[in-house]
DNA sequence: CTTATATCAGGTACACTGATATTC
DNA sequence: CGAATATCAGTGAACCTGATATAA
């Protein structure tokens, strides 16, 4: 009668009552949580967190960019995003350099040693990113993205 | 909450070199830091952090869930779970409960106050949910929601 | 004087590992 | 004993607000 309860796992999100046709919200989250939770496993082992390999990325992408440059991008406040450089100077990632004419402005580029570092990240989660399309038509891609899109920029503004 | 804005902006996601046709994973790692970001900040006036909400939402679709099993539906250690139903036990929104028969377990349950809550929740988060799916057609959707549950599921397992 | 930038100071919630106790 | 559960202790990265200093 009384089985173990131990061996009986909760139904997870896709498998619940409402499943996939659940609060579209739900399932965002859910899935934005499971795939940042199968990133920071992957690069555990190089003492990266996800912030920090986004900041990495970011800075690649647009070389020299600031502390408030990368704060507006990440929609974080320019207090938490230096938490995050300051980590990144300090385990020789990147490096700040003041601006050349213009005063209290810092600019942020990625050393060697921060490039190669993003190269072994990006060779650790190349697997985790590829399955997320495992099984998807063009079309349905294409879909997709136009929709993650349309979300991450959204209301950038208010 | 949070100042920005002003200076000439960088481009984001969808804007910039390779836009919409970037990294898949990219794309929604910015997509669900947006959304959890205008998430946290519908809730901070209920002083409700998003891991919060997440576990009163489980609670309710499972009800008597022990942390054990949270920690399995969020992909969670059981201490780091531990802190966050402490949190929600502290301000009288969950309440533990030692099982009847069997020794260690203790059920987790959502008090009266804790549903009030939700609900107020809920109220303020909808609009953001409703921002998801706007112009979005039914087709579309469909496509989308199989691809998250896709997503959050793929490798419980592993 | 106003705005943007950076940074210091303080605080909280999450997230981890490791160790311990209890129960089945 | 081993497996599952809960919890204590400690650490760290990330997030916030508020205050301060500097520069355009």
């Amino acid at each position: 009668m009384k089985k173990t309860q131990r061996n009986a796992p909760l139904p997870a999100v896709g498998e619940g009552k409402r499943g996939e046709q659940g609060h579209i919200g739900y399932l965002l989250r859910q899935a934005g949580a499971a795939h940042r939770l199968r990133m920071e496993r992957a690069l555990t082992d190089l003492a990266v967190t996800l912030p920090q390999f986004s900041v990495l990325t970011m800075l690649v992408a647009y070389p020299g960019a600031s502390g408030a440059d990368l704060a507006r991008l990440s929609l974080l406040t320019p207090q938490t995003m230096s938490v995050i450089v300051s980590n990144l100077e300090r385990n020789g990632a990147v490096s700040r350099r003041p601006h050349a004419v213009h005063g209290r402005i810092q600019h942020i580029e990625v050393t060697e040693a921060g490039r190669q570092l993003l190269a072994k990240c990006r060779a650790r989660v190349i697997s985790v990113e590829e399955e997320l399309l495992a099984d998807i038509s063009r079309g349905d891609e294409q879909i997709i993205r136009r929709w993650l899109v349309k979300v991450a920029l959204h209301d950038n503004v208010v």
